[in-house]
DNA sequence: ACAATCTCCACTGGAGAACCGGAGTATACT
DNA sequence: AGTATACTCCGGTTCTCCAGTGGAGATTGT
């Protein structure tokens, strides 16, 4: 489960779709790359992916951007990170690399404790992240003082 | 934690010195590259590697070999891999990475998320592989007949 | 002395991640 | 209707890292 820059966008991209959502407008692109600090042209791609799986609608033309297709409570940090890593593909996967007895008792191994990141973040919805946030900023603030 | 063909090269080798462990003899690069199909010239890094952190000994010149530098209970899963993934170093990383509110907060999570996996690989030992991969060659042994 | 074996360092090839560009299309506003 | 503003699609480029290879040297048993 490694933070690739990829994922880490997304959550972001999503994190602030998930900020102005209390007014029904639309966010550009520009205007989420710019505010992170991301790649537009890259950006682009990872919500155009995003939408395919429908995690976000988009609105295109003036005045369009995106939006949150779901409510924040509803959108897990799991079905984030799936949606963006890509369910992996391994056609030869199953017949392939767990041939012999000793690279199973391996895989197991692995899955288990894969499972249980997964179990984690799929207990995570983007609300939560968003309301760590506030919370923390809010702290932060205090401190400045 | 994903498991990358390193990692399952280590866990492959440990487990082989581990089933040979009951004669004091050192086994070699050769014979576990052929028992379990590993490159062996690629295995040897490994093996090297293992040895600066202190997992296996070496025994240099003609009969030598590798050895298990502890006893296979004594050994973690998760020693193991990071051993071989190496503790990252991330010179940038403190002041790079997680310079945002945003950024810090989904760092956290997924911290969470790896400490799950990774509590998960300390409880298992080489031991508990081993023995579970000798239980399950009975089981193949009854289907066969 | 000699062969077997590990040790060290450097290199290559390929895959995938990160990123950029351009032409096209939908929508709002005037 | 026309124009500006966005998204959409498709492709290419650059860069990094993993997996694997090569060769010279050191160490030890016989």
């Amino acid at each position: 489960m490694e933070l690739s820059c990829k994922s880490e966008y997304a959550l972001l991209s999503l994190l602030e779709l998930a900020a102005h959502r209390s007014n029904g407008e639309p966010v550009q692109i520009r205007q989420i790359a710019l505010r992170q600090n991301i790649p537009d042209r890259y950006l682009e791609q990872l919500l155009a992916n995003l939408r395919r799986h429908g995690l976000v609608r988009s609105q295109r033309g003036a005045k369009g951007g995106y939006l949150l297709a779901r409510e924040p409570w509803r959108i897990t940090l799991l079905e984030i990170v799936d949606c963006i890593e890509g369910l992996s593909p391994q056609p030869p996967g199953s017949t392939q690399k767990v041939e012999t007895i000793e690279r199973a008792v391996i895989y197991e191994a692995w899955q288990e404790a894969n499972q249980a990141a997964r179990a984690i973040l799929k207990n995570y919805t983007l609300q939560d992240l968003y309301e760590r946030r506030e919370s923390q900023q809010q702290l932060d603030i205090m401190y400045y003082i």
